[in-house]
DNA sequence: TGTCCGATTGGT
DNA sequence: CCAATCGGACAG
C-alpha cells in the first residue's frame, strides 16, 4: 500500500521489495506466490505499477515449453541460467517484449512469465505509451506483450536485479473473496506432453486476466 | 550465411 | 481464423 502514495513512488520503498528468499523456493511456489503482488517499473518518463493477476512458470531445462529446454544457455536465455530474482526479457515474433521472473534451484534455469497485471499506478502514462489515451483499464496490462509496453519493459532491463531501483517486485497478497486458479500454459502447441502441465496460476474471473478467466 | 519460427496481438 | 515482423537458434 504505502509504496503506492503518489508521494512515495517517485523514490520507491526498498524495505517493500521480496527478500532474496523469496525466490529461492521452488518456482511454482513462486508462481503461484506472486499472485496479487505488484510489479512497479520506476521509468524516467514516471513510475507505472499493477497487481499480478495471472503468471506460468516454465520448468527447464526438461520441460519443452521452456526456452532453456536442454540445459544450453544461449544469448537469448543467457540471464535464465543466472542469479535469481532477476528479469529474463525475451522478444517475441519480432515485435513484443515478454518479461519473466529468473527462479529455480541451483543449476536449473526456470522462470515465471508475468502474463498479465491489473493496472495500479500510472493508467495515464500506460495509455501514452501504447498511444491510446481512451484504452479501459483492464485491457492495458492484459497479455504478456501488452504488459510490456504499457509498462515501458524493454531489453534495456534484460537480466535487472528485481531487488533494484528501476524495476522490482512488491509483496501482496489476493483480497478477500479472490480465488487462485490454475489451468494449463497457453500457446504451448509445440511442447508435447507439457501442454498439460497446469503451471499457469491466476485470480479467477479478473478482468485483467489473458484467455480463460476461469477453470475448467 | 541461410532458413525457419515463435511463452503475441489485433483485426477479419 | 490469419498475418505481421525480426532477432535468435541452428543447420550447413
Amino acid at each position: 500500500m504505502s509504496v503506492f502514495h503518489s508521494r512515495e513512488c517517485a523514490a520507491p520503498d526498498l524495505a517493500g521489495r521480496f527478500p532474496p528468499e523469496f525466490y529461492a523456493r521452488p518456482t511454482l511456489t513462486v508462481c503461484r506466490s506472486v499472485i496479487g503482488s505488484y510489479l512497479v517499473h520506476a521509468s524516467e518518463k514516471g513510475t507505472t505499477a499493477g497487481r499480478i493477476v495471472e503468471a506460468e512458470a516454465y520448468l527447464g531445462p526438461h520441460d519443452k515449453g521452456a526456452h532453456s529446454f536442454g540445459g544450453r544457455p544461449t544469448e537469448r536465455t543467457r540471464a535464465m541460467f543466472g542469479d535469481k530474482g532477476h528479469a529474463y526479457v525475451f522478444l517475441i515474433y519480432g515485435a513484443y517484449w515478454c518479461f519473466n521472473i529468473v527462479c529455480g534451484p541451483a543449476g536449473k534455469p526456470q522462470a515465471v512469465l508475468i502474463r498479465a497485471l491489473e493496472p495500479a499506478l500510472g493508467l495515464d502514462l500506460m495509455r501514452a505509451r501504447i498511444g491510446k489515451p481512451d484504452a479501459p483499464a483492464e485491457s492495458l496490462c492484459r497479455g504478456p506483450g501488452k504488459l510490456c509496453l504499457t509498462m515501458g519493459i524493454t531489453k534495456e532491463l534484460y537480466g535487472e536485479d528485481l531487488r533494484g531501483d528501476r524495476l522490482f517486485l512488491v509483496p501482496g497478497r489476493p483480497r478477500r473473496g479472490e480465488t487462485i486458479a490454475r489451468s494449463v500454459r497457453l500457446n504451448i502447441d509445440y511442447a508435447e506432453e507439457y501442454i498439460h502441465k497446469p503451471w499457469r496460476f491466476f485470480i479467477q474471473g479478473n478482468r485483467s486476466v489473458s484467455g480463460p478467466r476461469r477453470m475448467g
